[in-house]
DNA sequence: AGTTATTGTCGCAGTTGGTAACAATAGTAT
DNA sequence: ATACTATTGTTACCAACTGCGACAATAACT
């Protein structure tokens, strides 16, 4: 297994698997993802990354999520594994690492096929700072109905993460993390909105919620705006 | 990556992953799943196997479960990838290959750390004929709930693969696997009392099945006990 | 003070799910 | 043949929940 010691960087690393991690925030009614760009090959992809030897797999995840986002204690959730060869494509990765002025044999494994296990995470778009990785000249967040065209199975990626996050939609984690601390109910159904994709009744949702418990009211917010000023909420069990 | 190509037959694989599976079967109430046996190691464990260089993730996971139950065109399900470094324990494999004859250098790859992709499968128990694999002694079904101790975190696998059945348990798949082509509303209400784990009420239960629309309502059956006797059913859109 | 827009609440109707009651029925006992 | 028994299919009733409209409360603006 150490055929390429010459490269010790890549040799902590468990060949032939990945992790690719689907970032969501949220900000003015748009659901984002981050989105890694390389210039040099011109081509938009996930952010993603290896495993270390000595490394557990969500451990990775972490850290992959952490490096390109400044952010510690993610919410993380691993959702499917990809394994289909259609997705082996070495070309850009052998056109990325040239250009870098890096030198790996053909055979490396780097440009083998991979099994990538996806991740997807919730992050406060106000608290991330997205951080390019060592060869991608940009991280940026894009409105998850107005994606650059994606590398390989990318897109495939997105799209059965979005599904398990509309899934998961209920799960208190999901508005804990999108949204502020605290926050209006208008606020928190135009997340829900915004996720399923669906107009929801506002009488029903504020009541559903309210009986739910999962949330706590606070005092009043002044909103500065020409009307009744709504109450704050914040998810009960995250007190501050 | 070609280092221990004096066995051929190892190197036709992707290293550091292998695929898991959770095949469940129900019969007289109970669920089941198959177990191997290592007798020369004393060892229960999940039917399992490794990815092929030339074949899809999902392909891989079908020709494991065919090799264990004789059935092609089954259902499955990946359900969760387990790569915790705790699952890591080579010697069970070692001793096992040791019994077995073969003689595999101590750093190969099967004897490290592995990443494993947990599939689950629903055949049916009558057509199902368990095969032992190649170094296995005996493939068997087990009551779920009387399972013996297992190799690694395969029981966490088991776990797993169970909750998710729970939480699919209205996706007609599932019935349409676990039971016969055409069945008793009883019987499919014992079935989802197995699975569930709980007791449920008759006739909601019986509301509710009609109106999913996912049901067909056949001719009579004499079951030959003293009561009147029941409508066969079968899954809407699986005539045969 | 009147206007306007948004929020919180309530009542009504329709739907769903749990429960009990009852008829239908197929074998068994008498 | 008649009564009995156990299970199934169906219906009625009630509680809980959801969608929808109505209405009051309220904060800023005119």
């Amino acid at each position: 297994m150490k055929n390429y010691s010459k490269y010790p960087d890549w040799d902590h690393f468990l060949n032939g698997i990945s992790i690719d991690c689907v970032i969501f925030g949220y900000h003015q009614k748009e659901l984002k993802i981050l989105i890694l760009e390389y210039k040099q090959i011109n081509t938009y992809a996930l952010p993603g990354g290896f495993i270390k030897n000595d490394e557990n797999l969500n451990e990775a995840a972490k850290r992959v999520l952490a490096e390109r986002t400044g952010l510690k204690d993610i919410y993380l959730n691993q959702f499917h594994t990809f394994g289909d060869l259609s997705r082996h494509d070495p070309e850009p990765m052998k056109n990325l690492i040239k250009k870098s002025g890096m030198n790996f044999p053909d055979d490396h494994w780097l440009f083998q096929r991979f099994i990538t296990v996806g991740y997807y995470a919730l992050v406060d778009f106000n608290k991330a700072t997205p951080v390019p990785g060592p060869f991608s000249d940009r991280c940026e967040w894009y409105d998850v109905n107005d994606l650059p065209e994606l590398m390989q199975d990318h897109r495939l990626i997105v799209e059965k993460a979005l599904g398990e996050l509309r899934d998961n939609i209920d799960h208190k984690a999901v508005g804990l993390n999108l949204l502020d601390n605290v926050f209006t109910m208008g606020e928190l159904k135009d997340l829900y909105e915004t996720i399923s994709g669906k107009k929801l009744n506002r009488t029903s949702f504020h009541r559903k919620m309210m009986k739910s418990g999962r949330l706590k009211r606070l005092g009043k917010k002044s909103t500065g705006k020409a009307h009744r000023s709504p109450y704050l909420y914040r998810f009960a069990g995250s007190e501050e």
